[in-house]
RNA sequence: GGGCGGGUAGCUCAGCGGCAGAGCGUCUGCUUUACACGCAGAUGGUCGCAGGUUCGAUCCCUGUCCCGCCCACCA
């Protein structure tokens, strides 16, 4: 392990960060363990590799983040928390990079060949395997990616095939020939959720006629001419007067030998849209192949796989989709079909993958039941078993599965679990789980292989060892949570609830967090056609523009998609892993759009720089004290710190309960920088540093503002631990804490609200909100009238309630300390004579108002201050004209509760009350 | 066509019946023995628009206009 850096140096978060990942494996800190039997076991199901676009990129960081977060806090309130590695599953991703790399070597896959394919996919995933595994290490997640291997498993692919023979020794899988998307750039079949509809398409409606037999003409309407090829019907509405005299007649094919049937049907047909006349194409259209089922029509392929036409296009065969659309047109026109195009906006289905068009097909494949699995996993999630997170997601989940059609899982690809299938003479098919020795040698197995997403499907329970019984999948199946992206809440949640109820018995995850998506900072999607992506690896490192973007045009991109960036010079200094993390932890779940602002990280790493500095203070005001199990007894400030802090406590506990880190982390940066830095460590200071005479100033108050800093110090570092794991494990490892505290501070606990509860007074934080705004009073009056820092002057505070005046006396050294007043504040009561030069600030306080007097006479200009009062008064005069409005509307004193009239009626005094003192402070003001 | 979000300070976003908040930015003053990656203070908002419910609406309801996403359809 490399050296610490020293306290006294700055605040290095690549010095810091480079030792402690070793630190914590070697000391168990990532391994479940056994744990004391009363420990809930928690596991939070462990993403696969990245299997979208295959590289590293922000997405995956926030989800490494967020799961590692939601781990770390577990694992310090039960110890026993696996998060363990996985193995990898058939990432799609990885064949589609692999792909788009041939292309530029203007090549197919097929080629190459699928050997030599599937090696370069190999070859591609070692080498990104090595990236991801760095990436997890420095942003400090638990898992040991070193486990992780990035090949097929033998144990996956085991689970993967055991779970398709049992599916179809149920029935639940089934080889079917039917109409499925295809698309012929990939070669391969879809299933509904890979294929994107690109709206507003410009295309055009292509008119032309069908001759009648026996006399006349039908016209149909069509955006796709060439698949007229394919007509076997031309359908009407049945009540459509226009058409009623050739129902029951037959049309005649301008190309090929043949003639189809004019048809009626009310539900393909709206009479309405084009010519009320419907070309009817079964083999190449979802809606016409129903049609087709209905009215017993003939389905007429005329595709081959890679999209050019066959012999069933007579003419037309051997020409590409898109040469065929103009030839036909082109023919119809010569032979006087033609009626014309128009102007019309599509919709055209394009593939995940290659974004090719998707061309509907039929065709012979695998699929999978869904409708009785989908109404277990609607169910699951009905009755609470599964919670989703945020809820209105819910609602989207019940929508995909009350809907669902049959999945097509098998592809037509070389990368993936290859289906357990054999196919023999006659088209004999054998399933099972491994060749069977009978067949002979011309078997063949099916050379498909499954959806990459059939084994995400399985992955809570693959990770775990099934089909075996393991002690792993007993003990922690179902998963505590299951943290991802709402984008893949289809894909993979809802298929993993199904596949986990259908082979467990049982729901995968307890909860399912979802997260929105990493976006640029003017809310553009991240890709690299945009040039805005961000490798958060240069966000930890630092980077520079130069090095991130490769030419001057793409740099103006990037720029203009960070604009806040953009300032920042030559690019990103070294936030370190710690500020990406924390900044990544604050964007609500609910926030569907990440905006990725290297500002706010900027704000994040000043704050850890904060909280270096404050340790090393903490420290230094500590002295050599060594930890004490039994605090003190507590004088006030120590009670108000410890009641912040149990609040905190409690905002944070709450917040990652309810999968709301963004509460947790702001609970932790307020209570740190605002309550700790900015008040009690300021307070702490004249109390714990020794005088000039080498005493303390209040010898009896050391010992227990000391047990306290340190406690809440202590506490804090192990608040904050999962959200910014480095710089806490860093600082925790030099503060004095319990001798029962294990080794790491990621071995907990996590401070409890439970433990915290009995600190909590509000009292003591009313109390010293006065205090607090009191002395905030007197330091607006020296800012406003630029007094001098070093000046001192002379304070009188003024309170007619006995308590306040006490209370207020008792903290005299603090109020001196922090507004350096001209020897102690004077208390008085309100009302009396008032010195010219003299300024008056009204504070109210729940315990009535207090008047803050500074004398400022030679240090300020009347203006300025008139200006302040009036300012002042402004405001007092509005706050009063609302509350004046509301007590005298009709029924608010009558039906409001009782309470909030009290609290208005109040209000309402002190505010007279205020005003009429600042309305003397007026005129004492002209004084001056 | 159906559904789900969102529109709040210059920017990014919280809040969701009872005095409108944070971070970043801006302005002023300060190199104060933890921190200028800082401190103190200030400025800044018709809470998209119009109705309704309510004693009271940024918040609930209805309508409406923008923006985003998802699903379905598209001859």
């Amino acid at each position: 392990m490399t050296q610490s850096p020293a306290l006294d140096q700055p605040y290095d978060p690549a010095l810091v960060e480079s030792r402690w990942y070793g630190f914590w494996e070697s000391h168990g800190v990532f391994a479940a363990t056994d744990s004391p039997a009363d420990a809930r076991p928690v596991y939070v199901v462990p993403m696969p590799p990245p299997n979208v676009t295959g590289s590293l990129h922000m997405g995956h960081a926030l989800m490494t983040t967020l799961e590692d977060v939601l781990v770390r806090w577990h694992r310090m309130r039960t110890f026993n928390t696996l998060w363990q590695p996985g193995t990898d599953h058939a990432g799609i991703a990885t064949q589609t990079v692999v792909e788009r790399m041939l292309a530029r070597e203007g090549k197919t896959r097929h080629d190459v060949g699928r050997e030599a394919f599937v090696e370069r996919v190999w070859q591609w995933r070692r080498d990104t395997g090595d990236r991801i595994h760095l990436q997890q290490r420095v942003l400090g997640a638990s898992p040991d990616w070193s486990r992780t291997k990035f090949t097929m498993d033998a144990d996956m692919s085991r689970a993967v095939t055991e779970a398709f023979v049992r599916l179809h020794e149920q029935g639940l899988m089934y080889r079917a020939t039917r109409l499925i998307n295809w698309c012929p750039e990939c070669r391969t079949a879809l299933s509904d959720l890979e294929v994107d509809n690109e709206e507003g398409a410009n295309g055009e409606l292509f008119e032309f006629a069908y001759e009648v037999e026996g006399g006349g003409e039908i016209v149909v309407a069509t955006t796709r001419p060439e698949t007229m090829l394919g007509d076997t019907a031309v359908a009407v509405h049945p009540d459509d007067p226009r058409y009623t005299s050739f129902h029951g007649k037959r049309v005649k094919h301008p190309f090929v030998d043949r003639t189809f049937p004019i048809v009626t049907d009310a539900i393909l047909v709206d009479p309405k849209f084009g010519t009320g006349a419907v070309k009817v194409t079964p083999a190449h259209d979802f809606n016409d192949f129903a049609t087709g089922k209905r009215h017993g029509l003939e389905e007429i392929n005329i595709l081959n796989l890679d999209g050019t036409m066959n012999a069933n296009a007579g003419p037309f065969a051997g020409l590409d989709r898109k040469e065929a659309r103009r030839a036909v047109k082109k023919a119809l026109a010569e032979k006087g079909f033609a009626r014309g195009t128009k102007p019309h906006v599509l919709t055209l289905p394009r593939c995940q993958r290659s974004g090719g068009v998707v061309e509907p097909m039929i065709s012979t494949q695998w699929f999978v039941k869904m409708a009785a699995m989908a109404e277990k996993a609607l169910d699951a999630v009905r009755t609470g078993k599964t919670v989703i997170l945020p809820a209105e997601w819910t609602k989207t989940y019940d929508h995909f599965l009350g809907n669902i059609q049959d999945w097509c899982v098998s592809r037509q690809l070389w990368w993936g679990h290859q289906i357990p299938a054999w196919h023999g003479p006659d088209g004999k098919i054998v399933v099972a789980r491994e060749r069977p020795k009978e067949l002979g040698p011309e078997w063949t197995q099916d050379p498909d292989v499954l959806d990459t997403w059939f084994s995400s499907a399985l992955w809570p329970f693959s990770t775990l060892g099934w089909p075996e019984e393991t002690p792993a999948l007993k003990k922690f199946y179902p998963a505590s949570d299951l943290e991802t992206g709402y984008d893949i809440l289809f894909f993979w949640v809802a298929r993993m609830m199904m596949f986990g109820l259908h082979f467990m018995g049982d729901v995968p995850f307890r909860r399912v967090l979802l997260h929105g998506l990493v976006v640029d900072e003017t809310g553009e999607k991240m890709s690299k056609v945009k040039g805005n992506v961000i490798d958060p690896l240069d966000l930890v490192h630092g980077a520079t523009f130069e090095k991130m973007v490769p030419d001057a045009d793409a740099l103006t991109k990037f720029k203009k998609a960070y604009p806040s960036a953009a300032a920042m010079g030559a690019g990103f200094p070294a936030f370190g892993a710690d500020a990406v993390r924390f900044t990544l932890a604050t964007y609500p779940p609910s926030n569907k759009r990440i905006a990725l602002a290297p500002k706010r990280i900027e704000g994040n790493r000043h704050f850890l720089n904060k909280i270096w500095n404050a340790t090393r203070l903490a420290l230094d005001l500590l002295g050599d004290w060594k930890w004490m199990d039994e605090p003190p007894p507590k004088g006030f400030y120590n009670q108000w710190i410890r009641s912040r802090f149990a609040n905190a406590c409690a905002t944070a506990h709450d917040g990652l309960d309810a999968f709301r880190i963004d509460e947790a982390a702001h609970a932790a940066y307020r209570f740190f920088w605002n309550d700790l830095c900015d008040w009690y460590l300021e307070l702490a200071k004249p109390i714990l540093r020794k005088q000039t005479d080498g005493t303390f100033l209040r010898p009896d108050q050391v010992p227990e503002t000391r047990a306290t800093l340190a406690y809440v110090l202590e506490g804090s570092l192990r608040l904050m631990h999962p959200l910014m794991p480095f710089i806490t494990e860093e600082l925790w490892q030099r503060v004095p804490r319990p001798q029962s505290r294990k080794a790491s501070i990621a071995l907990g606990p996590y401070p409890t609200p439970d433990a915290e509860k009995e600190a909590i007074s509000a009292e003591v934080e009313a109390w010293m909100g006065t205090l607090q705004q009191v002395i905030s009073a007197v330091r607006t009056v020296r800012s406003e009238h630029d007094v001098d820092k070093k000046a001192d002057v002379p304070v009188a505070i003024r309170a007619d309630v006995p308590e306040m005046v006490a209370f207020l006396r008792g903290h005299v050294e603090a109020i001196r300390g922090l507004v350096r007043s001209k020897g102690d504040p004077v208390f008085e009561g309100r009302g009396g004579a008032r010195e010219a030069g003299t300024t008056v600030s009204i504070v109210t306080t729940p315990q009535g108002p207090v008047e803050v007097l500074v004398g400022l006479k030679g240090l300020v200009a009347k203006d300025d201050e008139l200006a302040r009062i009036d300012r002042e008064m402004k405001k007092a005069e509005k706050d009063v004209a609302a509350l004046e409005k509301r007590l005298g509307s009709p029924g608010f004193v009558d039906r409001a509760p009782p309470e909030v009239v009290e609290e208005a009626r109040k209000q309402h005094a002190s505010l007279l009350e205020a005003r009429a003192r600042l309305g003397e402070a007026r005129k004492l003001a002209e004084e001056l």
